[in-house]
DNA sequence: TATAAGTTTGCGGACCACGCAAAGTTTTGG
DNA sequence: CCAAAACTTTGCGTGGTCCGCAAACTTATA
């Protein structure tokens, strides 16, 4: 019917056989079904059954593929986000990995653009569904884990054996987090980007905004240079 | 058989109705026996059945307090670490809020003591099982917002629309959850305080082993009164 | 002590995850 | 081009989960 899914899928496809390319179409195909229908009727009216039949395919089908609804419904934030880790490698090599992070969190959102109004309207409504809310926060372990295996290489340590990445990714994968959850809360005062942004520099200043009387060893200097550093967003 | 279920429980059952305690008791007992069946036999083969079983209530009373057997094993965790958010209030005034949070965490661990091998053992196996993973994030997304509103209070701020409050609790828990996973495959080469000790410096030092050659605005200098600030601890 | 408020429980229904094996599709290599 | 190997889809069956409902029971109120 329509080919929307593909909108933001830079061509994935490349040098995959038949078999692997069907597999890959087949499940975005179910994930997008998955969140248009939860999104319109809400996921306690949305049965397995009828995203498989959105798509073709059987329900058992679906069931080869993820083994919820609430996954594949959070599958596209996992894919979304795995771009995160490739902005990070392809940043300016001089920039301290505060920065760089930071820098290619906010490209990221600001190449996605900022999502309608009705969307945001029916996403609100998605995420007030408890089961739903453990899967996200579980989609975002996966994407922390991602982004700390990109930090790891970029600065020549071991995700694995090395806490420093976990951690850089653990604190910006949170602060991702609780800007969106925020902006969804607060109305749009402001686009979605800037308020990630304003996330991300605050926590690496150290938290100014908590540290007003007391002396903090972080409160030093700011990292100033995260601001305005790309140019690809009107004022 | 055993009251081992209150060895922390500094009473929390105080000032309540003969119902109230009854169903905190009810609740803790379920949390405790779903953790123990878990760890003896598998998370996979345990029923609800079972477990209400053990507690002698029907299955469907189990329903009336968990909605999942990932949930009452989990409960278990959020009810330990709500205690870190009054360890950070009785915090002396004077402490920066990084450096007070830390400590409070830390207190926390030193305070209930290091698990035994065959405890660890045994939480290593279930933690290894997917469902519990996510349901762990949950509660870990629980324990967080509480710790919000700890550092919302003490602050004079607010945990709904600041972000700072968030964002701090955010990246403790986050750093709390990386140790101990990295403690719990790192076969506990030092004890898991030191751990969560040591991955809460080194992020309120923003990262220091990361950002090795490039200057950050963050390493100006360490928060060095975290380290030997309280004394309950040997060598 | 009567009445209200809350809890436990069995029952039943909708749904879901997954093992298995039969039928279908793609790949591989003669 | 064909046949065997590798993999995917599907129906079916089973065991299990979650939850609404209403009847029995327990605790609170006055």
């Amino acid at each position: 019917m329509s080919s929307e899914v593909d909108d933001l899928t830079i061509d994935e496809h490349a040098g995959l056989s038949l078999r692997e390319r069907k597999r890959l179409v087949a499940r975005e195909a179910l994930s997008a079904a998955a969140l248009r229908l939860a999104m319109d009727k809400g996921l306690e009216n949305v049965r397995v059954e009828d995203i498989a039949a959105e798509v073709g395919v059987s329900a058992r089908t679906f069931n080869n593929y993820f083994s919820s609804k609430e996954e594949a419904i959070c599958a596209i934030t996992i894919r979304r986000n795995a771009r995160i880790g490739d902005f990070l490698l392809k940043r300016p090599a001089d920039e301290p990995i505060w920065t760089a992070t930071i820098n290619a969190v906010v490209e990221h959102y600001s190449d996605i653009g900022e999502p309608t109004r009705e969307f945001v309207r029916r996403f609100r409504m998605l995420v007030s569904n408890e089961a739903l809310r453990g899967e996200f926060l579980k989609a975002h372990g996966e994407v922390e884990r991602r982004l700390a295996i990109a930090v790891a290489q970029r600065t020549g340590t071991d995700a694995t054996s090395d806490l420093g990445p976990l951690l850089l990714a653990g604190a910006i994968a949170s602060a991702i987090r609780v800007a969106m959850i925020h902006w969804l809360h607060h109305d749009l005062v402001k686009p979605m980007g800037e308020c990630v942004r304003a996330a991300l520099t605050e926590l690496a200043d150290g938290l100014p905004s908590l540290t007003a009387r007391n002396q903090s060893s972080l409160e030093a200097k700011p990292v100033s240079d995260v601001h305005r550093n790309h140019d690809d967003e009107d004022e």
